[in-house]
DNA sequence: TTCGTATATAACGATATAATAATTTATACC
DNA sequence: GGTATAAATTATTATATCGTTATATACGAA
């Protein structure tokens, strides 16, 4: 089909969520898990996983499973442009140091 | 305040709509009034006029009155990262050389 | 197999959004 | 003034979205 315009802004519309920017945010450091994430947002476990979804279903991300935990990774190759986006996402690094700190795995 | 996160994500879900990404990309080529807008993407006056409005508050268009007309522009200089962006979008030529066909205005 | 942890899914409610229909405001022309 | 055109505004409806609560599934350890 030709709707590449509605194409773009069902992935613009997807991006345009705080809750999901910062996922991408957070995932361009480092793979993490959602209860990482979950700790990570503050938010509940049911809408990281939620929003993990959506991104997953956009092919933004996937996912891998190490024993009991999902690994969700960035997946930007069919995304060029947007890797140089996300990386002008504010406040990735405290927040991860922060997960650091708390040092629930190495 | 800090939420750059939220700012953006609120930029992001402004461009995430078909209607307004069409006219950002109509708007690239020429100015127009809101009659041309209305009939290049076939949609209602209310529609476009309200869609217009958003894009206005959000700083990315300008309005200029001339006579009873409303030409509405790209006001890009607070978002430089959008031009580029906006430069990809699809269908532009093909629909204004339409407008040039029905020669309502030189 | 039973228990605990990690994640996903489902159901629900509240809010937001887009489109339409109806009305209003503004401007030009006679 | 009165009429016609251009655009904005308001009200309404339908749908989508986000977050929560509750429940289900998956996996590992004892």
């Amino acid at each position: 089909m030709n709707d590449k315009l509605a194409e773009m802004a069902e992935l613009l519309k997807l991006l345009g969520d705080r809750t999901r920017l910062a996922i991408l945010g957070l995932l361009q450091e480092r793979d993490l898990c959602v209860g990482d994430i979950v700790e990570l947002l503050g938010t509940s476990q049911p809408n990281a996983s939620q929003h993990l979804r959506k991104l997953k279903s956009a092919g933004l991300v996937k996912e891998t499973k190490r024993g009991q935990w999902v690994f969700y990774s960035l997946n930007l190759d069919d995304f060029p442009d947007l890797k140089i986006f996300l990386s002008q996402l504010p406040g990735r690094k405290e927040r991860l140091r922060s997960l650091s700190i708390l040092g629930k795995r190495s």
